[in-house]
DNA sequence: CAATCAGCCTGAGAGC
DNA sequence: TGCTCTCAGGCTGATT
């Protein structure tokens, strides 16, 4: 499921791969993957694609005409990019069931959209509808931007200081481009038990947080990200970032750091991973007292 | 206001 | 082997 680094390393590779090409066929499926449909694919069609970024977690193509192509990979969303040179093992497996778009580019270059399950979505935009976009217009701040400090998640946080400290950092208006995979890992290097409310966190905490947010996404970022099963570079390859990863999908595995089990949950309706030793709930817990047993706070 | 849940979808894996 | 059931989770919008 694409996060952050999966979506920042694929428009890293499509911003190569594709500047400068002209758009000279589109084809699309469902109208649910693109809901511009022919009227979309008209306007496409002879554009050249300018750069490619990432906004939150969405891709946005930046045409020659101005408008934006704006792609959506939600769970299962797959950007493959193809050429003659490419291995005959990744041209042979395209188009396929998945495939929802195809793009003919320039120099005999094409751009595929697959998504297995429809939750994605390809938007042409005008920049007037980009301006408003329901989404990309409420993004919180990104957290790789260097601009952005832990006292600017601290401010975010604490206007809120009821709400749970796991759905709280889910929620792309608060901070942009974290998904279920990052958040679980940086509450487990900050020591944070999802379940704390926002108010209860110190200073100090948030600050690790913040620290944390950014090493697991520049870990997972030189590792070309996490695949769990969808997830594939534009080259068809695989993140190897779950490989080493601290809680997520380990359930049952020794933590890294102490040895205790980790732990999984359902936290706002989120398979959530944690070590009950380094993620104390302390006081929180209502019903169930929590022994306080503070986690070491060793690097790892 | 906060939390939960349904809906959108399909395929992998578990259990029988 | 083959069937059914559960689960995976980004995001929106409705309900509790």
């Amino acid at each position: 499921m694409p996060e952050l680094p999966e979506v920042q390393t694929i428009a890293t590779a499509l911003h190569a791969a594709l500047c400068g090409k002209i758009i000279e066929a589109v084809r699309f499926d469902v109208p649910r993957s693109f809901p511009q449909g022919e009227e979309g694919v008209r306007r496409l069609i002879g554009q050249r694609i300018d750069t490619v970024h990432r906004e939150g977690k969405a891709i946005l193509l930046e045409l020659s005409c101005q408008e934006t192509l704006l792609i959506h990979l939600r769970m299962t969303g797959q950007l493959l990019v193809t050429t003659p040179q490419s291995p005959e093992s990744l041209k042979e497996t395209l188009p396929n069931s998945s495939t929802r778009m195809e793009f003919s580019l320039s120099k005999e270059c094409t751009l595929w959209f697959n998504d297995t399950r429809r939750f994605g979505q390809v938007t042409l935009l005008t920049p007037l509808e980009r301006t408003l976009h329901p989404y990309l217009s409420t993004l919180g701040p990104d957290p790789l931007d260097p601009e952005v400090s832990a006292k600017t998640l601290e401010t975010i946080l604490q206007r809120r200081p009821t709400h749970r400290i796991k759905p709280a950092l889910l929620d792309q208006h608060n901070l942009a481009g974290l998904g279920n995979i990052y958040c679980d890992e940086a509450l487990f290097l900050a020591g944070i038990h999802p379940e704390r409310r926002v108010g209860s966190l110190s200073s100090a905490e948030l600050h690790r947080l913040f620290e944390s947010i950014r090493e697991v996404l520049t870990l997972s970022l030189s590792k070309g990200g996490s695949t769990r099963r969808d997830y594939r570079l534009v080259d068809g390859k695989e993140g190897r970032y779950l490989e080493e990863a601290f809680v997520y999908g380990r359930t049952g595995a020794p933590c890294r750091r102490c040895n205790t089990p980790i732990e999984k949950s359902k936290v706002s309706g989120r398979g959530t991973h944690f070590c009950p030793r380094c993620q104390s709930l302390g006081q929180e817990a209502p019903s169930s007292s929590t022994p306080a047993s503070k986690g070491g706070r060793n690097t790892p």
